[in-house]
DNA sequence: TATCGGAATGTTACCGCGATCAGTCGCGCC
DNA sequence: GGCGCGACTGATCGCGGTAACATTCCGATA
C-alpha cells in the first residue's frame, strides 16, 4: 500500500517475511520444497506489500523469456487478429505468452519489428509470410530459436510452415468459375507488390484460366481507405469499362462484399447475370442480403498449429513443421454451384 | 552466419573487433564519445557476427524499460486496433514500444494480464475503461507509473483519462432522435454487465427519454457471433415483437449495419417509416448503401492524447492529465435531420 | 548413541549489460 | 618542459533474480 518509487524486490519481501531472498523466491515459483508455514508467511508478506516479481531479472537469471514472437502485417485485416487469438488459445495452457509486432505489409519494418523482438530473446517466432529480406531471414536463421512462418505455404520455409497454398487457392477458384459456366471474368484486388498471398492468389487463378484459354477481361486495384467503399467504387468502375463481365473475383471478402452490395442495388442478377467470389470467410458474410461465395483460409487453425509446433519444439519434442491446410470452398449464393 | 546455439553477447563482439565490452556498448548505443575508426570496427564485427543486443540485460542494468503497457478488451471490435493505431504513431517517435494485453472483456483476465505485464516493469500503462478489480487499482497504484485509463470518462481515474462521456453520448443521440420526432424508440445491443460503456451509453439514452415522457419500447441484447448477422436478427426479432418502433438505436454501428440492410430488404422506408442510429463511426459503414447515423467516438484521437500523456510524463513532463474529448453526431441518411 | 538421509533453508556465483569512475594519450598554452 | 584539458577507452560494480551447491536440522535406524 505504501510506496515511494523504488519498485519493491525479493529482498523487501525476505525482510518482511523473515526468511531469505531465495526462499521467497521458491515460494513465489512453486519450486522446491518449502514448508507450509514458510510458504504462508511469504506469500502473506508479498500480497501485503503488492511485490509483483521482476522478470525482467528472472528471466536474465533463468536465460528463460517465455515470450513468443508474432510478427503480422497489420491488425485491420480481421484475419490477423483472428490467427492471434488461435495463437492465445494454445499458449494459453502452456507458459509461453505471445507478443505481437505490427509490420504495416513493409519489409523494412517487419525487418526493425522482428530486430526489437529479437533483443528480447524469445522463445519463438511466428511470422507470416515467406518472403523476408535478407536480413530478416539472416537474423531469424542465427537466433537459434524456432520459427514458424504462417499463412502461406508456397515457397520455402526458414525453418517450419503453416498455411495453405494460396496459389492452389486461385487455382481451384478459378476452376469453379470455369466449371459454372462463366467466361468475361475481372479481378478485384490490393496493389500486389507487397501483399505476396493476393498475389500467388492471383498467380494461380490467370494460370488456371489460361489453360482454358480464359483471360482475365479487366482488373483494378486499391490500396487504403475502406475496403467496403473501394469494392463498391471499383466495382462501379469495371462495370462502366467492361459492361459485359459476367464474373469478378475479389482478392478479399471486404471488398466482394462491397462489390456485392452494388450489385444488388443496381438490381443486377447475382449470380445469374454476374457471379462474385471473395476469400477469406469471414464472419461478417454471415449478415449479408446474400452469401458471398469464398474460400476459408484456415485463419484460426493456422494459428493454433502454429502455436503447436512452438510449444512442442520450445520442449524439445520434435513435431512436423510443413503443415498445409486445405482450405474448403464455400459457394454461398454468387456463384451457380455447377 | 555461424551460430552454434548460445547467443551472442557484447563480449563476442568486443573479442572479434579488439575493443573493451564497454565501447562495444557505447558504438551500439551512439552514446559518449567513440572514435570514428573504432565505431566502424565495432559495427562490422557486430554486423558480421549477427549480434541483436540483449535488452533484457541492459533493461535489468540501466533500470529502464521503454515498454508501454496497452491493456485493452479485444481486438476483434475494430474500435480497438484503431486506438491501437494512434498510440503507435505517437510512441513511434519516442523510444517507447507499446505491448498489448486483451482482457476479453473479463476483470479476472484483466487483473491476470495487468499482473504480468507489471512484471516487465513497463514505463507506462494505457487500460481501457474506467472499472477494475480492487487487486487491479492497488497494483497500478503501487506500480508508480503513469496510468492512463481510455476511452470512458464517467468516473474517477487512478491517474490519467483520455475519452469521450458515453453517458453525454448517449443523451446527445436520444435528443436528436426526439427532436426528430420519434416516439416508438427501441434499443438493440451487447448483454451489458461487463461492457460498461455500452451500458453507459444506454443509462444516458435512457434518461433523456424519460425527461421527454418517452420510454424505450423494445430491446433486445446479444453475445457473441457474427454482429452484422445479430443486428438482422435482433431487428428482425423487434419488428415482429413490436410492429410500431420507428426509432432503433444500436450499441454499435456493425448490428446497426446488420439492421439497416435488413429494413431495406424488406423494403422499409429509411428513416421515414424507421430511423436508425449506431456508434462509432467505423469506415465499413462507408460503403453500405445508406449512410447509418452514428457518433464518432474519436478513438484514434484518443489513442494519440494517451500516448502523448505516456511520453511527457516518463519525460517527467507534467500534462494535463483528464481529457474529455466531443464525439461528433453524424446523421447519415438513416436519421431525419430535424 | 553415532550415523545417515531427506526436507527445509541459506550461500555463492553468475546472467549480460550500462553507470560510474578511473585512467591514457596527444596537444596547446604559459 | 610542465600542465591542464578534452577526447577516447577500460575496469568495476551491481541491477534483481535464479541455478547449483552447501548447510542445518531432525527423526529414524543400526
Amino acid at each position: 500500500m505504501t510506496q515511494k518509487n523504488r519498485s519493491l524486490t525479493l529482498r523487501d519481501v525476505s525482510e518482511a517475511s523473515g526468511v531469505s531472498e531465495m526462499t521467497v523466491s521458491r515460494v513465489l515459483r512453486n519450486r522446491g520444497d518449502v514448508s507450509a508455514t514458510t510458504r504462508d508467511k511469504v506469500l502473506t508478506a508479498a500480497k501485503e506489500l503488492g511485490y509483483v516479481p521482476n522478470k525482467i531479472a528472472g528471466a536474465l537469471a533463468s536465460q528463460r523469456v517465455n515470450l513468443v514472437a508474432v510478427i503480422i502485417p497489420s491488425l485491420s485485416n480481421m484475419v490477423f487478429p483472428e490467427v492471434l487469438s488461435g495463437i492465445s488459445q494454445v499458449l494459453e495452457d502452456t507458459e509461453l505468452q505471445p507478443v505481437v509486432g505490427v509490420t504495416d505489409y513493409l519489409p523494412e519494418k517487419e525487418e526493425k519489428v522482428l530486430y526489437e523482438m529479437l533483443s528480447w530473446r524469445p522463445s519463438g517466432v511466428i511470422i507470416a509470410g515467406l518472403e523476408h529480406t535478407e536480413a530478416s531471414r539472416a537474423m531469424l536463421h542465427a537466433s537459434g530459436i524456432p520459427v514458424v512462418e504462417i499463412m502461406d505455404t508456397d515457397g520455402e520455409p526458414i525453418d517450419a510452415m503453416v498455411g495453405i497454398s494460396h496459389r492452389r487457392a486461385g487455382r481451384e477458384m478459378a476452376a469453379e468459375i470455369l466449371k459454372a459456366g462463366y467466361k468475361k471474368i475481372a479481378f478485384l484486388g490490393t496493389k500486389m507488390p507487397l501483399d505476396h498471398r493476393a498475389r500467388k492468389r492471383f498467380e494461380g487463378f490467370t494460370e488456371v484460366l489460361a489453360k482454358s484459354g480464359v483471360e482475365v477481361v479487366d482488373r483494378e486495384f486499391y490500396s487504403g481507405g475502406s475496403a467496403l467503399a473501394k469494392g463498391r467504387e471499383m466495382t462501379e468502375a469495371v462495370l462502366e469499362r467492361s459492361p459485359d463481365v459476367d464474373f469478378i473475383y475479389y482478392s478479399n471478402d471486404m471488398i466482394g462484399a462491397g462489390g456485392l452490395l452494388y450489385l444488388l442495388e443496381k438490381g443486377i442478377d447475382v449470380p445469374g447475370q454476374i457471379g462474385l467470389a471473395g476469400f477469406n470467410g469471414v464472419e461478417l458474410l454471415q449478415g449479408l442480403p446474400r452469401q458471398l461465395a469464398t474460400m476459408d483460409a484456415c485463419r484460426r487453425e493456422i494459428g493454433t498449429k502454429a502455436a503447436e509446433i512452438i510449444a512442442a519444439r520450445v520442449n524439445d519434442v520434435e513435431k512436423d513443421g510443413q503443415i498445409t491446410l486445405a482450405p474448403t470452398i464455400s459457394f454461398g449464393d454468387t456463384l451457380r454451384d455447377a
